[in-house]
DNA sequence: TCTTAAACGAGACGGTACGTCTAGTCTTCTA
DNA sequence: TAGAAGACTAGACGTACCGTCTCGTTTAAGA
């Protein structure tokens, strides 16, 4: 009798499964192949097998789906042990960013969603509420735990101190004037937690070899 | 006689200092009034009273010409007393680029051409060349001398440094998950060159009161 | 074994005469408010309360659903009665098309119906054989009746005769250069029965005053 | 001094006249070999090698195409000798929109362009204007003048006598119930103008052997 | 003064992608 | 098993910009 329970949903046609993913993968392979210019509306609605008119039923622009593809791909760069000693844990945090822009084709996605965002308000706050924010939450947890034990001086500025270490990784990633190496999570946090004066340093981090 | 004399050259009718002024200005007023997709070829030379053929034939692409449109107006913010003491004439740099991204139309020009820059190299590489590397330059030589005076650790990564400083400015025009206050130079510069752990300070560089 | 009985079938659910019938007015209705375009399948099926593919099931086309308002609501403009006089005959059952395509969203129906039938030789076919050959046929064999009664010459063409008589009727339905008048009926009778040419006319006949 | 004299013309490159012709070729050559649901704005554009911007530039809608396109090549049906006498002068007339809809492509696109006339008024009034008025007024001229020679009787309905005539052509060409025969020009004319009844025959026109 | 040649405005051109629309089909649940 | 709901593929629609191409005009340097 019952019945009730919870699932009842769906009258007509259920969304195909299919098309879903069919035009996360389009969109990728086109990025990766092409560059974002090749990464059309008409495009991944060829590749995908799927009509322009599902596409535009989903996602409002191909923005979205890029955006879409990206969280579909990768949700696993924010699992650090965040019981770890800071700097490690700081180390671990950017490390994860840094070989993943580098080594996955989540660099370019993320450059072309940051290019985005610019004319797309949408875009913008999308990626900040799906990707960054939650990344500088634990960063700001990280420190704030470390000004509560008595390691971090309790004068910082917390949102300045996150950007500090996170900021030069999307700077090169879309300027491109330097590289993103593997020493760079290292180099950030050490100069930034120990300073760059001279007898200053307590030892724990000398960057660069 | 011939003439031969230095390059000047020149027949035909000279080019046009009014379609060229006309066109940087019709980009720049199209960009506040109407965002980034507002600034279309098109639109330019509807605008600026000048012909598409004469636009092309200058500007190969409607990125260069908002990147000549960025140049036009703001050679200025490079202009600092390298002399002074060092934090002095870090902070007086950040400072000038963060006040004019925030109070000129400077700030949302330089998003949407590292936008831009995403989908063309040739962006990209002006960009770098004729903006960010003399600035780069500056800071280099500043935090290198400092090295050379003793008041720099030898070890550092000079490059990652400068990142430090200018990249969270960038992050934030792009992002906007932070605003460009007045303290932003200041607080990057102290965090920075005196670190973030406790009883490292050497009094100089408190920042935030 | 059972059931066997006779020609009597349906197995499930009968088919919904409410569907059915909303469809035939919701075709009308849209026709006479919005024009040819507006009865689409999508507005058909929208008005109707009826599902698309309940539509394609019942009816091959638009056009089929437009055929079958046509003929459901228009049956009687073949009832006249033929012992009459001829030239009574033949007024009689011209002004009746005439004013029903006049005064009645027949009018329009029948215009559309001609020229979706232009591409569609389903269409053609139905109108032909539902309308317009049922029609013919009666004018035909009142006027074999008459040629046999030695009223008619023996050598005339029927079939031409015929069209002479109805022709102009949907000539002006679908250009529109001249109105269906009321007068139009004894006019295009009395000129064809008793030619145009000076002298010949018996009296019967002097068209419009 | 002189130069002055009239037409200032074309600023700007001036129209191809390419793309005009090749455009109403196609539209002519997709119509014969795919039917009207052929004549695609998309197909004609590709076939025409001109792009769709061009394309409605010039044209606001397919059937407007197919409106320059019918009277691009048909001219010449007008031409009639009007001094011949009164039967012969109508039977020429209507000889040759007969043989012209039967034998050349002409016929289809009428018919398509009545139809496409149903659904928009720009379509019939050009089609009246431009095709059947032209015609109707030499008609019209022709029994006029007749009526003052005495031929024919005064008190006859002009445009219902045109239409007897020139209908039955159009209605077999949309309906197709009927052939376009040789004959039909010379059976509707004698007909019409001697009257279907017994005795009444002058002996000028027996249609039909 | 006259010639010459480059730069100019206007604007038409072939293309490509846009976002919307309708046509028909297919899939699931309900009556 | 008919029907309602509604998601699906397919593809034409009309628009906007793109970057290229004539045109005829303007402007200065050179003959």
């Amino acid at each position: 009798m019952e019945e009730a329970v919870a699932g009842r949903a769906t009258r007509g046609r259920p969304r195909s499964e299919r098309a879903r993913s069919a035009v996360l993968e389009a969109a990728a392979e086109l990025l990766v192949s092409g560059g974002i210019d090749a990464v059309t509306m008409e495009a991944i609605a060829a590749r995908a097998q799927v009509s322009k008119a599902t596409l535009y039923k989903w996602w409002p622009s191909r923005a979205h789906v890029m955006l879409e593809s990206l969280f579909s791909r990768t949700r696993h760069t924010t699992e650090i042990d965040e019981s770890a000693p800071l700097e490690e844990a700081l180390v671990s945090q950017l490390s994860l960013v840094t070989r993943e822009f580098r080594e996955t084709e989540t660099g370019p996605l993320m450059a072309d969603l940051v290019a985005a965002g610019q004319a797309d308000p949408d875009i913008r706050a999308a990626l900040d509420e799906q990707w960054l924010r939650p990344r500088r939450q634990i960063t700001t947890r990280l420190l704030r735990a470390a000004v509560e034990r008595g390691e971090l001086d309790p004068g910082i500025d917390l949102a300045a101190a996150v950007d500090q270490l996170f900021a030069p990784v999307y700077y090169r990633l879309l300027l491109g004037h330097e590289p993103l190496h593997d020493d760079l999570a290292a180099t950030l946090t050490g100069q930034l937690l120990n300073g760059l004066r001279t007898g200053l340093r307590t030892g724990a981090a000398a960057p660069k070899g």
